[in-house]
DNA sequence: AATCAACAGTAACAAAGGTTACAGATATCT
DNA sequence: AGATATCTGTAACCTTTGTTACTGTTGATT
């Protein structure tokens, strides 16, 4: 695990703190489209991601979901570190976007570590940064973008994390991840389809071109 | 300066801190309807708000706007926080809604304080958490709710924090903040008069019962 | 190969919200 | 009080998005 670790955390933190991490952390590896967390969870750990990805959405009573942003390797949770501010429980559900290797810290080390490690706090500031602005897009897209321009934004995320041409999801998953209804987004993608951009076939699309 | 400081911090933080804070701080007094900051300013201070309260905004290229949420006594920016991590421009845009007094502090205290004031640092992470959750609160509003709930949940917002039941602004400015039309919100409105649970006049609007 | 369930395409319709246009009401200012 | 600018009410219409319903297609299963 430690080699794991310095692969992907060794620019970001100092030898006593990857040692630190090294003991206390759990590795772990999660099979695509598993759920980690769903709203209501409490949270027990901190995850520092190795390898994969995960996707990480905001929901509603009524259970109608909304696609908030993927965690690469290199990145962890800020919602967790939020939810141990807070003693709360989640407010958000994650899912493995695709296999996902990675480390859970046990919470009580964040705060023990935040006053020890300049690194350790710099981490934490900037992941709370990125989430930060990650949720303010989203935002800016549900609130000022109409749904084709969604639609699009969508797309591209989604081959930049799978880093792959192909997106294997049905029509019906996709309005899930956007809050929308399957028959506007078959619709939408028709359009793109017609205009040469994307290819459509079933339980896949392949993209020709978002730019 | 150090009074008011004591008044609304002393709770919140240690002796020294107050006493650095009162030494590296200026006191403002900002009037209501004030612009303190927009989009694509640099940040050069952090403000913790002594009394009064500001606006926080969202605004896309177009110049259409979005708010965000208020920040009150004893609370501070956590976007500003954001914008020093970084090293960027600001991402929002701030107005006073009333009369504010506030203690803007260097940006560069923030890092040396937070490796030295456990209070501090518990401060900034409650700032981080409070906001993402507003933000999300938001999202949620934005992406599941109706306008006709989006607007109930305003004016309840609007007199919490304004501490009264009669609200000054026109409809156009409501729409502004919702990201609607004129004519939508006047809509809505008079049927919200309609149900009895609010009185329409011009410039200002009574509520009775948002229950 | 025949069967079946899941998926995708499409039309027709409904609802919410945005736009335009104009009339009337109300504050403000002189 | 009269003039003016601003604000509000309302109607008619348009666009986007969501809903329902049905058909055809595809992949998987036996």
């Amino acid at each position: 695990m430690i080699q794991e670790l310095k692969d992907n955390y060794d620019h970001l933190f100092e030898d006593d703190l990857l040692n630190e991490i090294a003991q206390v952390g759990t590795f772990k590896e999660i099979p695509a489209g598993f759920t980690m967390m769903s709203i209501g969870d409490y949270v027990r750990g901190m995850p520092l991601l190795i390898s994969g990805a995960i996707k990480v959405m905001r929901e509603d009573k009524e259970g109608d979901e909304l696609l908030l942003y993927y965690l690469e390797s290199g990145e962890t949770c800020s919602m967790t570190m939020n939810c141990c501010v807070g003693q709360t429980k989640s407010e958000i559900k994650a899912v493995a976007e695709q296999d996902t290797k990675l480390i859970m810290v046990p919470v009580q080390k964040m705060e023990e570590w935040t006053a020890k490690y300049k690194t350790w706090r710099n981490f934490v500031f900037e992941s709370y940064h990125t989430r930060l602005n990650e949720v303010l897009h989203i935002l800016d897209s549900v609130a000022f973008e109409k749904m084709d321009q969604r639609l699009l934004n969508y797309l591209k995320e989604k081959i930049r994390i799978n880093k792959t041409n192909t997106i294997h999801n049905t029509h019906q998953e996709i309005a899930y991840d956007l809050h929308s209804s399957r028959v506007v987004i078959s619709r939408l993608l028709k359009k793109l389809e017609q205009m040469g951009r994307i290819e459509l076939h079933r339980n896949h699309i392949k993209i020709i071109n978002l730019a």
